[in-house]
DNA sequence: GCAAGGTC
């Protein structure tokens, strides 16, 4: 039996569906595909199927020094133990094993990962081929030639898992213990987040110590046969246009000459074309871009991305490749789009040009095209929104590659009016070209009339504005993505995790990322005692390192003995600063969660948790001081930088994903609750209105007096409303009302439960929101929210979870417990028997995990 | 439980 390995399902797929003319059937083994043609087996691994540690005596922290991990053995150890057990089974029956991992060091790396546990079972041949897209032409030609491992190549792999763990795993485990943080709010710092992080802190630092300048700019409206247009005030500096006037004296003074100019007359005209090329192919950092200027964050734009993918729509969304490979044919991928409702116009448009030449960027890799459009087109319905957004993206920028460069005209005229200098810019776009198929661009012009050289112009107006110079801006996420980029900090796969990982790790907030007190000190020391872990110079060296292994100048050896000799130095400086560090790495994390003075004692209130893991405000004094204020319970609580005028504490925002909200100043929450009257608007359904002791006379009574509870709409001290029973704690009913806007009581009744309906006057613009009767309006939210729960089924798609729950299939619950690809895999196209079939087996725990 | 890199 021959068997091929690939480093991923969907590759094994289709090398079989190449190999075997289609003819391959597919099997599964401990949850794992296998695909089968003749005496070949094909299977795919999910990338490292192994993964680097410590021994187990090195486990717990506070058993061992931090400085004993540097010189620490490293073990590998299997981390996908049903893909290892299935690779393990079909070698065993192999006479000839060939690796088709992708081409590139870290598939070189997981080439050998199989290699090794392949070699444990078999001493059959064990070749390698290495192609650049997977297409029939280019996977043949390597089947038929096959190659060796390159040992050398994976070993540079290697050295980086060694010293990144290393390096990671001891420095982590030093900061977080001089902290004294244990458990899940350790203090970590690694090659790529800590130079990631301190690009965010040395941004922040340039924005604390910037000194606003004052400056002032001038405008003269002119007039030309009654057209208007903006000209601004400029002077010549060293040569140059400046715009900018410094001094405050000279700025009015210019602006009363500009006042006094009635007329301005044209000294030059100058007419440019400038052609705007259109966009390179996607790589994955430019797709991550252009997603977020359609709203979406770094994290959702790739999680949507590889829904996509996987589902055949699109190609790999990790690359660095901005070139096509040759295989790809532009005007064949047009024709899958000519008869497609919304892309057809665009791609007959396109087919209609003399010649196609698509764009091509500076990167040619070999691993993944850049991504691109299969051809196979989804139904809209099929995807939702963010999804259809994303493939529409796709296509257009594919389009756009293809299409023809944009031409502009510039116009600048420059006047004098009264001895002062003006100048106006306008740009009229004169072939749209690409702009017609990528609507991703501004094309907005800005008009200035043809005028001629010595033509006199009416002014109608001078303005002057008073301005200052700005701070550098905060980088959004994804322009932290290309910063690491063009920094080679991380990879394609990994940058977007780098950045979710500052957030989990409270190293940054809001979006545009700030860093919190506790990043400032945790870079601070870092800089202080062990630079190189914030500097991509660290990344710079072990990438020459790498290459050095990889070329047999040196090995693995040498190279890791290395960085632990280096790594211990650090250590040796580390030793008696232990008190130092962790005291200030404390005390920012306090300052991370102080709010401001205690009304009680004066001490400081910080956001605590109770052991029972809800937050609340609490006295930086207790147990001496007992105060404390309630937070609200959905989400995690974070400082802002917003201080209540009243109570001088800062502002609370709860970060709960999309339900993130502002909860305001907790003291202020609390005193409006307290202040806050119970607004009754019914009987208690469950113990209002109901039978109590029969009477005297043997009849029952129904009281809604004596005993029954009411309902009412009241306000808590959490900042949350609720329409509650006034027998609280004893009666717990109670629905959910939303925390903002105003709730307006209203003369209508349901007709079921008798309860008025309410209205929400929202405090911001928009209509007033009709909730109804607040016991419709619950049951009708638990609809809502259980069907978005499907929806949010990880990994499983808005079509499958359509199909999981038209053939009746059990609960979330139940289905969050399975692996999240087995089920996708098992729905795809299957009947509905067999759905409740293997709901059944689900039920039974074979499926599950 | 630590990192970064694959992949889902």
């Amino acid at each position: 039996m021959e068997l091929i390995v690939t480093e991923k399902d969907n590759a094994a797929r289709r090398i079989a569906e190449i190999l075997s003319d289609g003819s391959a059937s597919t099997n599964r083994q401990f949850g794992v595909n296998v695909y089968r043609w003749g005496d070949t087996r094909c299977v795919g691994l999910s990338g490292h199927v192994v993964g680097v540690d410590f021994p187990p005596e090195y486990a717990d922290w506070r058993d061992v020094q931090p400085v004993e991990l540097v010189d620490a053995d490293v073990v590998k150890m299997p981390t996908q133990e049903n893909i290892v057990r299935t690779l393990q089974g079909l070698a065993a029956d192999a006479d000839r094993i060939t690796i088709a991992t992708d081409y590139d060091r870290e598939g070189e790396l997981i080439g050998k990962e199989a290699y090794e546990l392949a070699r444990e079972e078999t001493d059959a041949p064990i070749d390698r081929v290495r192609f650049s897209s997977i297409t029939e032409n280019e996977v043949r030609e390597a089947f038929s030639n096959p190659e060796a491992l390159d040992f050398d190549l994976a070993a540079a792999g290697e050295a980086r898992q060694v010293i990144d763990l290393l390096w990671g795993a001891a420095l982590t485990r030093f900061l977080s213990l001089s902290a004294k943080q244990f458990g899940e709010d350790f203090i970590s710092v690694g090659r790529v987040q800590s130079p990631a992080l301190k690009l965010i802190v040395d941004r922040e630092r340039e924005i604390r110590a910037f000194d606003p300048d004052d400056y002032w700019e001038l405008f003269a409206d002119l007039l030309k046969d009654g057209d208007a247009f903006e000209a601004q005030y400029f002077y010549l500096e060293d040569g140059n246009e400046a715009e900018r006037v410094w001094e405050e004296a000279d700025a009015t003074e210019a602006f009363e000459q500009l006042q006094g100019a009635r007329e301005a007359i044209v000294e030059s005209v100058r007419r440019r074309r400038r052609t705007d090329e259109p966009p390179e192919p996607f790589n994955t950092t430019q797709y991550i871009s252009s997603a977020s200027s359609v709203g979406l964050s770094a994290q959702k734009a790739m999680s949507v991305a590889e829904e996509l993918y996987t589902a055949g729509y699109i190609t790999y969304p990790r690359t660095d490749n901005t070139v096509y490979p040759d295989d790809l044919d532009p005007e064949a991928l047009l024709d899958e789009f000519t008869d497609h409702y919304l892309f057809g116009d665009d791609a007959d448009s396109l087919l209609s040009a003399d010649a196609i030449e698509p764009t091509a960027g500076d990167e040619e890799t070999t691993d993944h095209p850049p991504i691109h459009p299969t051809g196979e087109i989804p139904a809209r319905d099929d995807l939702s929104e963010d999804e259809w957004e994303v493939y529409e993206l796709v296509v257009r920028h594919f389009f756009a590659t293809v299409a023809d460069p944009a031409e502009w005209e510039h116009l600048k005229v420059v006047a004098d009016a009264n001895g002062c200098s003006l100048k106006a810019n306008g740009k009229r776009l004169l072939e749209p070209g690409y702009h017609e198929v990528y609507p991703y661009r501004s094309t907005a012009e800005n008009h200035v009339p043809d005028v001629d050289e010595g033509e006199i112009l009416d002014v109608t107006e001078a303005r002057i504005e008073a301005k200052q110079t700005q701070p550098p801006r905060r980088r959004g996420q994804s322009r932290l993505i290309e910063e690491l980029e063009s920094r080679s900090l991380g990879t394609k796969s990994t940058r977007h995790h780098t950045i979710e990982k500052l957030y989990d790790r409270g190293y940054i907030e809001s979006d545009p990322p700030r860093p919190t007190k506790l990043a400032m000190a945790v870079v601070e020391a870092a800089e202080k005692f062990a630079d190189r872990i914030v500097d991509e110079g660290m990344t710079a060296k072990l990438e020459a390192d790498m290459n050095a292994i990889a070329d047999g100048e040196t090995d693995l050896e040498d190279v890791t003995d290395e960085s632990r000799a280096i790594l211990g130095r650090i250590f040796e400086e580390l030793h008696d600063s232990r008190e130092e560090i962790g005291e200030h790495l404390r005390e920012s994390m306090k300052a991370d969660r102080t709010l401001g003075p205690c009304p009680d004692c004066g001490e400081s209130l910080l956001v605590r948790r109770s052991r029972q893991g809800s937050y609340f405000v609490g006295c930086d004094g207790f147990p001496e001081c007992r105060y404390t204020l309630p937070l609200p319970n959905t989400g995690e609580p974070t400082v802002t930088d917003d201080t209540c005028d009243e109570h001088g504490l800062e502002h609370v925002k709860m970060l709960a994903g999309r339900n993130t909200f502002v909860h305001g100043c907790p003291q202020c929450k609390a005193d409006e609750a307290d202040e806050t009257d119970d607004r009754i608007i019914g009987p208690c359904p469950e113990c209002g209105g109901v039978e109590t002791e029969p009477s005297e006379n043997g009849t029952p009574e129904v009281s809604d007096a004596e005993g029954g509870g009411d309902l009412a709409i009241k306000r808590l001290r959490n900042g949350s409303r609720l329409v509650g029973c006034t027998r609280y704690p004893e009666c717990e009913y109670s629905l959910p009302l939303p925390r903002r806007g105003e709730v307006e009581v209203t003369e209508e009744t349901c007709d079921e439960h008798g309860l008025p309906h309410l209205l929400v006057v929202d405090d911001g613009e928009g209509e007033p929101w009709e909730l109804g009767c607040p016991i419709c309006n619950y049951a009708e939210y638990r609809e809502r929210q259980a069907a978005s729960e499907i929806e949010d089924l990880d990994g499983v798609g808005a079509k499958t979870a359509e199909k999981l729950a038209a053939a009746g299939i059990g609960s979330i619950d139940d289905l969050r417990g399975a692996d999240a690809a087995a089920i996708a895999d098992e729905v795809q196209g299957v009947s509905e028997d067999r759905l409740r079939e293997w709901q059944a087996e689900v039920n039974a725990g074979a499926v599950a995990d």
